[in-house]
DNA sequence: GATGGATTGGGGGATCTACCCCATCCTGCG
DNA sequence: CGCAGGATGGGGTAGATCCCCCAATCCATC
């Protein structure tokens, strides 16, 4: 047997993912002639970055959301440290913003973990060779995605610290800014983005991913 | 070689998972001497319930979290249908909470996906001649659970409404009683959990995973 | 049958939210 | 240069929230 000629790097916080995928990759017949062999795993997103930087692999997979960094960062980086290598994104479900980013951001190949992975071994061959792959769902779900209401770096930091359950005179401490001008990129807030209540600030922040769960209290 | 003795059902929302799992469990030399077959995957409650119910099998692998039925509903129904079947559940990252519920509803098996999958494996045989294993990671974590501050009925309807964006005034309306009341469950609730406002009413409920993140607006 | 909890609800008040009005300052852009 | 847009705030207000006070009912458990 030859030397696999494509060689990947597989990145999943959860070891069942990685084992699983490396599998499917390095199972004979998938690529001609040679195979895929998968030379590193990660299981987040700064060790994703350092196998990068040290193999610059042929391929990337990688789950959208990993502990350390996201899959957005994840791609950014490997765009500086690798250019070459094809980077391919792997995506429970998100939000139609998040999705719109990474394809904006140029990834390679953006597929559903739900769905079968038939199309994206499907289409393995044909990203390695340098084209481009989005997900049938994930093309839908950007045409139907109806409003990008997008937001200011002010009222981003606002919207993150309401989410958290701060007040405003505390947000207003925390940015050293008046209480009034925390209250009015609030109301500026939930005019574009059409809801009238925190609950539903917090409901629709947390729906489009534009804050992260895990953020405590 | 022998037919095995084991028959597994895997049921996770994600294909990669299920063949990854599937591929695991029937490598030859996990379990002795005939392996486990994995008679058929599931890729959500319903159909995990479903195929409980046709196969029977000795063991049940399945994720916590799963569209239309949850790991505790699953876990319940598999116990109703084919109490002989073990039941192994995996998880993401959960809350104390749930996996409290899991434990006391008496799982077989209790694995974090992050971990190496070394655990899993080593307990399976264990697990399915009857033994139970709940992860280290998930000991440690409801050992240093501290609060349990089980909220009423009425409580956790009321919780529902607040998180989903609803005002005093709607929410009275919807339950067919009084803003007075609906207030004074509110206070209540805050006072159990330790929080001063909506936004940390919310938080707290989403992070507990009291209530689905799911639930629209 | 008494005690405790859950649920119901009214009065009242301090505070906060949501949203108007207004203005200033700065920065980037045609 | 003007001028839009972002960020900054002050005044004001109707309404909502948060949290006290109080008491009634029902229901289970001791």
């Amino acid at each position: 047997m030859s030397e696999p000629r494509f060689q990947a790097v597989v990145a999943d916080d959860h070891a069942i993912v990685r084992s699983g995928l490396r599998a499917a990759l390095e199972s004979p017949g998938l690529v001609e002639p040679a195979g895929v062999k998968v030379v590193a795993e990660a299981a987040d997103g700064l060790s994703a970055i350092a196998a990068i930087r040290q193999h610059r692999p042929s391929l990337l997979l990688l789950d959208v959301q990993m502990p350390l960094a996201g899959g957005l960062e994840v791609l950014i980086e490997a765009r500086r440290w690798s250019p070459e290598t094809r980077v391919v994104v792997l995506s429970g479900v998100t939000s139609p913003g998040k999705i719109g980013e990474l394809v904006s951001c140029g990834v390679d190949g953006l597929f559903s973990k739900g769905e079968d992975n038939d199309e994206l071994f499907g289409a393995l061959p044909g990203i390695l060779r340098g084209r481009r792959h989005v997900s049938e769902v994930f093309r839908r779900m950007l045409e139907e995605a109806p409003e990008v209401p997008d937001l200011s770096e002010r009222e981003r930091q606002v919207l993150n610290l309401v989410v958290t359950g701060r007040s405003n005179k505390e947000i207003a401490q925390i940015l050293g800014i008046s209480v009034k001008t925390v209250d009015r990129h609030r109301t500026n807030l939930m005019q574009k983005l059409d809801v009238h209540s925190v609950a539903q600030l917090i409901a629709y922040a947390l729906r489009e991913g534009l804050i992260a769960p895990t953020s405590g209290l």
